[in-house]
DNA sequence: GTCAAAAATTGACGCGCGTTAAAACTTAGT
DNA sequence: ACTAAGTTTTAACGCGCGTCAATTTTTGAC
């Protein structure tokens, strides 16, 4: 390109010697337009560096070509992954992903999602807060705005679900962890959102399938500050010597990390077989539990299969008008990780 | 509010009896109203629920209240903690920040600063991807838009540049390194930005002014997933015997994890005193740092100033109209962080 | 070379809002 | 009650592009 800078694309049809809507219909759909046109355009393109203002399209466009990305907090690996993954995928498909995260703030979901309405999305792909989610604003939010929910469900809303199957894994564990030394305990903080609760439901189940009684440790905590509460909490249980078990099953990763940290600073061995004296385990397989001390056991979830399915689920709903046929929860299984911690 | 949605201001002008010209100065400056004018447009804000719609507003501004934010990896803890802080200052000045990440690639980042000229921002928060960023066409963009970078600086590129004094920071570790032990040697991966050979440099320098004879064990690996190469390569080195001493600082707390995880695969006990085999150092004091078996000695980096100052050097060179009066370049001193680790 | 079908052009309006100049109205101050 | 200053209203244009109807040009088959 010989650095001219073309404003708008009146200048660049005028350059290129081609009609405004015409040129308008090409960055539609290239195929469109004749092919000996679509060659003067690109001609043109290569010569004079012009991009269309992506956000004056959507100002005019019924259906743009944004994806509204919502995650309840970036600074967590796991959706920080998941949400590079979607990322890709909506950029391979030639849409224009647009990430926001709320913080673990309710007052900020709402703000995103009301300025998310301006941005005329396609599509939204919503990771809710969960609990502190304010379910009549996302409701409403899903009833204007094609949204397929990932991670954590609320009911009802949105045109689709996509995430794990908690009870398939946690048995998994579970059945594991009772296989191969004591049955584990439950290590949990105040849930933030559904999961939480169907894994520890799941525990339950399981651990009454397997013919032992459950033992759901119950510490405090808020925020999303999961690994300090893990060592905290972890640090206050080893102390009072309230563990009946020596095997401890957390309800995710991170706060598997808090506890590893804190048996770490309590002397505790952490692993099985001899000479170790506890054994801890996690949940959903975040980018860093392989390299914890020692590498963490846990339950993967399936990242790329969620945001692939997320993705295409959405897709599907956008290409049939921003309705689902049938709202559809799509639940991936869980893979084992064996590693040393248990 | 009663419901009833209004879909432009012009509607909205007309419910609450206002004309349309000053209903938009309302929401430009609400102070720029008379006082009763204001009370009837709040009044009808509260009967009518209306939000102007930011993306057309921002088409027609000249200076528009979006503020761009482009990190180069934002699965990296760092980057995520980063953004999270810059996001949560740009929305309390009144502004809305739009989050991208480079996802590492250098195409990404070009596209990624193609878009947001049309997002028209008032400034755009630029942490480069380094060495692998096209230095003309970020040059270029910073022509056009007013950019702050941080973390990784380009030489007179933007308006200004705020990071990390890596100079101080690895004197600081190094110098506690040598005092309590044996001085240590620098692992290292192929730079994939300015920090990575300001600090190898910092290194090299420190170490001859205290009289020790450098030692930079330089590991091949690439990408942005530095645990596996921390790990991968930490493996490597174990094994062939070539640590000429007993204490490794690494480039950064992500290198760092990997070693410790490579140590403890290899049953090097790692910490201080009798009975541990190795030390280890990070720098940058990741948000998981803290958590590492054992917690990893460090040097921190000052989120908060770097994250605080980028944004205020940003809105001076906003309210300066655009450009700075001089490039001026902050670095933070970094904190050493005594942990068990080293 | 003819003609119908396909594609491109012309001209014009719309999206939701910023912005401005001129005119009409309010408010303070006296 | 009158005036000057401060506000609001009216009317109209612009931003960069989508879209549509009517018209003209190009294409490909015969």
């Amino acid at each position: 390109m010989d650095g001219q800078k073309l404003k708008n694309m009146e200048e660049f049809a005028a350059a290129s010697g081609i009609s405004r809507p015409t040129v308008s219909k090409y960055f539609h759909d290239p195929t469109s337009v004749r092919a000996s046109t679509r060659r003067r355009i690109e001609a043109a393109l290569e010569q004079y560096d012009y991009r269309p203002n992506i956000f004056a399209i959507n100002q005019n466009r019924r259906l743009t070509k944004n994806i509204g990305i919502v995650v309840p907090y970036l600074a967590d690996p796991f959706f920080a992954e998941i949400a590079r993954n979607i990322e890709r995928r909506c950029i391979d498909a030639g849409f224009w992903p647009i990430l926001f995260s709320s913080h673990g703030e309710r007052s900020l979901e709402n703000d995103i999602l009301d300025s998310l309405r301006s941005l005329k999305p396609a599509g939204v792909l919503l990771a809710p807060l969960g609990r502190s989610s304010d379910r009549s604003v996302v409701e409403k939010f899903c009833e204007d705005v094609p949204t397929v929910l990932f991670d954590s469900n609320l009911d009802g809303v949105g045109q689709g679900f996509i995430g794990s199957d908690n009870f398939h894994s946690i048995s998994l564990i579970v059945e594991y962890l009772c296989r191969t030394g004591e049955p584990p305990c439950f290590f949990e903080m105040p849930p933030v959102n559904p999961n939480a609760n169907k894994r520890r439901n799941a525990y339950i189940q399981a651990m009454e399938r397997l013919g032992y009684v459950p033992d759901v440790i119950h510490v405090k905590g808020e925020g999303w500050g999961f690994e300090e509460v893990g060592y905290t909490e972890g640090i206050r249980v080893i102390e009072g010597r309230a563990l009946s078990t020596d095997t401890v099953l957390c309800s995710n990763d991170r706060l598997a990390i808090g506890v590893l940290a804190a048996a770490y600073e309590k002397g505790l061995r952490v692993g099985r077989g001899s000479g170790c004296a506890l054994r801890v385990a996690g949940h959903d397989d975040h980018p860093f539990s392989r390299f914890t001390c020692p590498p963490l056991t846990t339950v993967a979830q399936d990242y790329a299969s969620i945001s692939d399915r997320s993705v295409e689920t959405l897709f599907e709903v956008i290409e049939n008008g921003g309705v689902a046929e049938k709202r559809v929860e799509t639940l991936f299984e869980g893979r084992l990780v064996m590693r040393k911690s248990a």
